[in-house]
DNA sequence: GTTTAGCACTAGGGATAGAAGAGTGCCAAA
DNA sequence: TTTGGCACTCTTCTATCCCTAGTGCTAAAC
């Protein structure tokens, strides 16, 4: 068990060390914080800290930075969650604007986000693969080409152009998309592969000529669902952090960020908050990143997160008390639709 | 004029240049390129070439690098246009799909472009606000809450999801787009925002109460077309390359490529080839950057383009080859369609 | 007249050494 | 239990030196 004393110097490392990012040495505490010690007791507490874990030291004869376990507990235990009011009002003109869909609403958050932590912020639409079909509509463009337009039940959007030729009539296409509104209306995205494959494609196949460029073209469609919402805001602010100045670790951040997937994978499932501090079990292939998430139920099955990605030193209080209240308000948003 | 003996060096020069990203010096020419001369005749040749201006020194006992004007002579003058058949050949399968449309391969090709060359490419695609209005349908979604999906007659889509509510019927919102598609359809995308304030919102004001409310969110649906049609590939890329081994430099890099409105600036606007060399007169913020682009035109008012995006070293002759080719196909498919 | 061998010269890169500075650990006194 | 003091450690910065790759120029060779 920490003393009062030794919670306060480990409080104030990981609060200077969010700042400078260079290790705290015992003098500074008292310069910079005013603490009421001798440096030699700091030195000493300092010691005991080390040995319990919370910190560590880059050298022998440098000073002290927080260790992982030191995070955890600093998360944990020691943090104060608090958003101000100014910026709560501020995000209140994102949230109460109910012409916006999900998805622009998690735009502006994170675009919000990383402007007000200076890190770079991630965020997860709902997965419209497991979005239902609602309908697929043709619109004719010209005489020779015509637009299906497909249609989840959240108001996703993905659309196919199809030119018409003698291989390929109106009639056929339409027939085809009849065909589809018949079978597959009401259907979950991701299980319309399937469906599309034993069920329509032998039925198409009878009755239509060119019945495999159909098929794959609305495969083609369907599968693009499940991609292309993942937005990320102030993608250089992580390259501003001190930490990653060396251009392999920078390589390998950029590299990480273009890896949509990725970052799909990294969409926490179940709800609430995720802190994941050093990277320690994912494979970002970044070192000393913290990751922190929140996802919010936008259906039955859906779900999206946002996530501030930064330095393992971030300020944790001020991140994760503005992820928690975002997430929150965004939950708050689908929570009321859903009495309406 | 240069003699045949000059633009041998010249060339070579720029050929090792281009790979080895360092100062190139007499002895190698001989070395590694077999040419039959000695180093001091190299060396009288290289001299007479800095003085002219081909060339260039880092410091005073430095080996010899190309000049932005030797590389404009070497693109003008010296290098050969060549695609491999086996390249050629990989790219026909992408381009006698026809399944695809334009914006999908043109991100096919920027995608096969930075793989071949190992730099970042980007394509524009047709620019949908210069397309005209198709039609608006409305969606039924839930029974309080409808999707608005906007086509433009080159089969661009963008949507727009609405809450019914007591303030907004489902009636109001037919109203509003069969009036929208009375006074609009036809119409290209950028003048309907001047129209839309103009005709539709006098209308709209005095039919419908929460007029303000529609009015705003299809304005910023039509906004929507404006954008998002820039696509890079293999962005990490440029990272590799020597001469940004800097961290500052790799910022403005991210930096430069975040910004996509950049580079919807830098599309060329007339069609055929363009090779920007060093980026004297573009506003990239990096430096020693060159850009390889060409536009095709997709129909009366609409054009994309592709670019490959490397340090001043790349390779123009395998570049520009790729580039044109590439252009020039996707131009066919369209030359094709028209006669169709 | 052109080409080449040879040599003096130059600037950058890498290694080494020393000095400065920031910090620690620990002991002995308060 | 706290603190002043001091020896010790490690990093970082700067200066210096050497080595090397390359040049320019001159004089000799072709």
């Amino acid at each position: 068990m920490l003393t009062d004393r030794q919670l306060v110097i480990l409080k104030t490392i990981i609060d200077e060390f969010a700042i400078s990012a260079e290790p705290v040495g015992s003098k500074l505490l008292i310069e910079k914080y005013g603490l009421p010690y001798s440096s030699a007791t700091i030195r000493n507490e300092m010691a005991i800290l080390e040995e319990l874990g919370y910190l560590e030291k880059t050298h022998t004869s440098s000073g002290r930075v927080p260790s992982l376990m030191g995070y955890r507990f600093y998360v944990d235990s020691l943090m104060e969650i608090n958003v101000e009011d100014e910026v709560k009002q501020q995000l209140q003109t994102v949230f109460y604007d109910r012409r916006k869909s999900v998805n622009e609403i998690v735009v502006e958050c994170c675009d919000i986000l990383s402007e007000l932590t200076s890190l770079t912020s991630v965020g997860l639409g709902p997965d419209a693969s497991r979005e239902s079909l609602q309908r697929i509509t043709l619109v004719p463009l010209t005489h020779k080409s015509v637009t299906a337009i497909i249609v989840t039940d959240k108001g996703h959007v993905e659309n196919k152009t199809f030119a018409i030729n003698p291989e390929l009539s109106l009639e056929d296409l339409n027939n085809c998309v009849s065909l589809m509104n018949d079978l597959l209306v009401g259907c979950p995205i991701n299980e319309i592969l399937d469906k599309l494959e034993d069920e329509v494609k032998p039925i198409l196949a009878a009755r239509i000529r060119q019945h495999e460029l159909l098929f794959n073209a609305f495969m083609e469609a369907f599968v693009r669902f499940a991609g292309s919402n993942v937005h990320f805001s102030g993608k250089e602010n992580m390259l501003y952090q001190p930490e990653y100045s060396d251009v392999v670790k920078v390589r390998k951040i950029v590299k990480a960020f273009e890896n949509n997937d990725l970052w799909r994978q990294l969409n926490p499932v179940d709800q609430g908050m995720m802190i994941r501090i050093g990277d320690s079990d994912y494979e970002l292939g970044i070192e000393d990143v913290s990751i922190i998430s929140s996802s919010f139920k936008t259906g039955d099955h859906t779900h999206g997160s946002i996530s501030v990605i930064g330095p393992t030193r971030m300020q944790y209080n001020r991140v994760v008390s503005l992820v928690e209240y975002i997430s929150n308000e965004i939950q708050k948003i689908f929570d009321d639709e859903e009495v309406e």
